[in-house]
RNA sequence: GCGGACGUGGCGGAACGGCAUACGCAACGGAUUUAAAAUCCGUCGGGGAAACCUUAUGGGUUCAAAUCCCAUCGUCCGCACCA
């Protein structure tokens, strides 16, 4: 008799086992082939582990554990994106510096980390706010700063007033901050901003170079939001520089029957004078600048707008005179905040001329414009088009687009949805942006020799009510002097957003005490890029894609030896609730993982993390599940008491040898949940056998391993064997899975009538003679013609009438 | 509105176009136990008298459809006045 299986004596011994063997550290040699597998590395929050990081955590750490088996130098680290608002926010409420509930939270996360038993590389650990860190972080920063690609400018931005900071459009979620739900209002503010969009085209094309499920490149695409058209000048009595507008549909030229500018439109102030309803205009104009962005588009509904009475543009293709209306459905931010309006094929411009009474014009054929827009590009001809009648729409596209390139009123365009990333951030727990203000010489970067810039100690973190930076306060770290002339200067008082630390870190994981470099060549060229990277969907368009840019920049400045940074990037589907709710404090059906491993214990965890459905889909959890997953390892470890003597057989060889391929494959292809039901079939076919030889209890717990690891191992080592991280993956053999007879269905025109056993050897010809015999198919075909029969895998279909 | 994913037992879910419901949960029966828990063994989608029917619904392609195509209904996710 065994003892019971105890997972609370288990797990603590084979953790410290690991601990002290250093097995999971990456070799320093480079002489293996190397594996880098990559997760998210989390931000230590106040609350603990979440049940979603496990999913995550463990599908790669299954990935890695087999790896090294198969000989691979495998690097799977771990770190903490610790800069951030919640800490910040903890610390002022509770008057403790930021420094320390980052310490205490790291602290917390490491213990619950280490108790699930991941085999993360734990000597490589790195920090976004270790100064040596965040060193690098700047050093890119100022990279950027001298290449052009980081510059200041007064824009309007999503001002959060919960938070009191200013967010990008990635963070601003249903027109809300998408940390604290607070209100979000737009503020005109001088902001730090990075060029991504000169990387738009590169961000689009690369993704075709790497490995990622095909959504997130989807949704990256999307985001970028490429479109191509054209760029159009209308001409403006009394207005030299005309107003220019960007359409996709340069086809519809002749349709365009009015134009629309938005409310910030610059030339509002430059035909002020001329504008003879100005007043009403201007009143326009307020309004809209009260609302934000969520309010604006909110009421998509109603169209609202005004003329600019006494202005006219000319519609450079029927030289008709037109009129130019204010509207905040055109957006200042994208195109050229102008639009030419061809109501007769665009739902928009189609609603508001209804709204106005603006005439509407068919020049596209094939749709009924008295009752919608017709805006179908594939089918339909020009019509009231002059020179363009009678042409297919893409025809029509090309040849207008010729003809305004060669009367110099227009050219082919392209235009992006992406916008450029704001940077800065009013908070005190950010990387400070190393950047002085001299009077003399404009901004000037801090020497390199002086980073790290290390964030000053304060008394108080909150930022002042009117939004600037708590680092305003600290009078004796802002004033300095030029770096360039020596005068009296001032420091950037704004910190970068938490996104920064995360854009690199998996470089700095390669070589992450390097002082002199990010990371050194040759680490870089051995580790980079990432070869699988599992993360969350969410991530998809921010740090995903900012990790993206800033690496292609690196790789531009030849300080990373790839253009892309991952290889191969997958994504887990969320953990709901037991009701099928997302998790929440406040829907009260948060699982703690603490709990579950003190109930079950950390391999029972992961085996139903695992198992609980695909992984690619979001689930919802079930305690009575993972108990199930709890008895499938009992009954594993009971399997212990099942071994025959030494020299007895099982003839269980071809169900081992199919199982070990189903788990290679599985695992691989993240079919995580298969390829257990695949290990809890055989365990229930060895119970039914009540007897497994010591050689396929070892085989099954190597294959086992990388899910539940704590308890392969000490069965595995009572067996007496080496300990199984440092054995290889086993193999299987083709040869062992195939069964001398095999259970054929028949099919009678499609439908299963009866079942017999063949010889895995029976030609076609034999499985066929042999079906049409068949005593209970026989009767049933009996005086039918026999027209033909499919034999394929393990069917047999006749066909006849 | 656009883009994406999806719809299979009481539940989570399996199923290269080839025997639908693997594996697990729940439920039920039995063994063991003074009893319970645990464990072991077993049963287990629905409808129909039956032939049969049944993978959201209706069509189609095919020798063969949960799987491919078209339409409809529904759910979830992302983006959203992007010209």
């Amino acid at each position: 008799m065994i003892e019971r299986y105890d997972p609370s004596i288990i797990e603590p011994k084979w953790q410290a086992h690991w601990e002290q063997t250093r097995c999971f550290e990456a070799e320093a040699s480079h002489e293996k082939p190397k594996f880098y597998g990559l997760i998210e590395f989390p931000y230590p929050s106040g609350m603990g582990l979440h049940v979603g990081h496990p999913r995550s955590n463990t599908a790669l750490d299954i990935i890695c554990r087999k790896r090294r088996m198969e000989g691979f130098n495998v690097l799977y680290p771990i770190g903490w994106d610790a800069f951030g608002l919640p800490t910040e926010n903890f610390a002022i409420k509770n008057k403790i510096h930021p420094a320390v509930v980052t310490k205490n939270n790291v602290a917390h996360f490491t213990a619950q980390l280490k108790r699930l038993g991941f085999s993360f590389d734990w000597s490589r650990e790195v920090n976004t706010t270790d100064p040596s860190y965040y060193k690098w972080s700047q050093w890119i920063f100022l990279k950027l700063f001298e290449r052009g690609l980081a510059y200041k400018a007064e824009i309007p931005i999503n001002f959060c007033m919960g938070c009191k900071v200013g967010l990008a459009n990635e963070e601003v979620v249903d027109g809300v901050c998408e940390r604290c739900g607070g209100a979000v209002v737009r503020k005109i503010k001088s902001q730090w901003m990075l060029k991504i969009t000169e990387y738009a085209q590169r961000l689009i094309d690369d993704l075709d170079m790497v490995d990622y499920i095909e959504k997130v490149k989807i949704q990256q695409r999307n985001w970028i939001g490429r479109s191509d058209g054209a760029e159009v000048l209308f001409e403006i009595e009394g207005y030299p520089d005309g107003l220019k507008v960007f359409t996709t549909r340069p086809d519809t030229l002749f349709g365009a029957t009015y134009m629309v500018v938005s409310p910030e439109h610059p030339i509002v102030n430059a035909l002020e004078g001329r504008i003879k309803n100005i007043s009403a205009v201007r009143e326009y104009q307020a309004a809209a600048a009260r609302k934000s962005d969520f309010e604006r588009s909110e009421l998509v509904k109603d169209k609202t707008g005004v003329p600019l009475e006494g202005i006219t543009a000319i519609n450079p293709a029927t030289g008709e005179p037109i009129p130019v209306w204010i509207s905040d459905y055109v957006l200042m931010g994208y195109g050229t905040g102008a639009i030419m309006a061809v109501p007769g094929h665009d739902a928009r411009d189609w609603e508001f001329a209804k709204a106005f009474g603006l005439p509407i014009v068919e020049v596209v054929a094939g749709g009924n414009i008295e009752e919608a827009a017709f805006s179908d590009i594939n089918d339909g001809q020009m019509v009231n088009s002059g020179f363009l009648n009678g042409m297919q729409v893409k025809e029509a596209i090309s040849f207008i687009t010729q003809w305004l390139v060669e009367k110099g009123l227009g050219e082919h365009k392209v235009n992006y949805k992406l916008r450029d990333w704001v940077f800065s951030r009013q908070r005190y727990w950010g990387e400070p942006i190393p950047l002085v203000y001299c009077e003399h010489c404009g901004w000037v970067p801090l020497p390199y020799d002086q980073l790290p810039l290390v964030l000053p100690e304060l008394e108080e973190y909150l930022p002042a009510e009117d939004g600037s930076s708590p680092l305003t306060r600290a009078t004796e770290w802002i004033n300095t002097s030029c770096p360039k002339c020596g005068a009296p200067a001032k420091r950037e008082t704004d910190t970068m957003p938490q996104w920064a630390g995360s854009s690199w870190y998996f470089l700095r994981y390669t070589d992450p005490n390097n002082d002199n470099e990010l990371a050194s060549k040759e680490a870089l060229e051995y580790w980079t890029p990432v070869d699988w990277y599992n993360g969350g969907m969410e991530h998809t368009t921010l740090h995903l894609l900012y990790s993206r840019f800033w690496h292609k920049f690196l790789y531009d400045i030849g300080v990373v030896p790839t253009p892309e940074p991952y290889q191969k990037r997958t994504s887990h589907g969320m953990i709901l609730g037991e009701n099928n709710e997302k998790m929440s404090k406040s829907r009260g059906n948060v699982i703690n993982p603490d709990d579950i491993v003190n109930e079950l214990g950390a391999d029972s965890f992961r085996l139903y993390e695992m198992f609980m459905g695909a992984f690619d889909q979001p689930i919802p959890w079930s305690t009575m599940g993972a108990r199930g997953c709890r008895r499938f390892l009992d009954r594993v470890w009971r399997l212990q008491e099942m071994i025959k003597g030494e020299g007895e057989t099982t003839d269980m060889r071809g169900k081992l040898h199919g199982c070990i391929k189903k788990v290679s494959e599985d695992y691989e292809r993240m079919k995580y949940n298969t390829a257990i039901a695949a290990m809890m079939a055989l365990v229930n076919d060895f119970y039914s056998k009540g007897s497994i030889t010591k050689e396929e209890l070892h085989t099954l717990l190597l294959i086992l391993s990388p899910v539940a690891p704590h308890m392969a191992e000490e069965i595995n080592e009572r067996l007496g064997y080496a300990p199984i991280h440092t054995l290889a993956w086993p193999k299987w053999d083709e040869a062992a899975l195939v069964e001398d007879e095999v259970e054929l269905a028949i099919q009678l025109n499609g439908k299963v009538r009866a079942r017999m056993m063949v010889s895995s050897s029976a030609t076609k010809e034999e499985i066929e003679a042999a079906a049409v015999k068949h005593e209970e198919i026989a009767p049933l075909i009996e005086g039918k013609t026999v027209r033909k029969i499919i034999a394929v895998r393990n069917v047999v279909n006749i066909v006849a009438n």
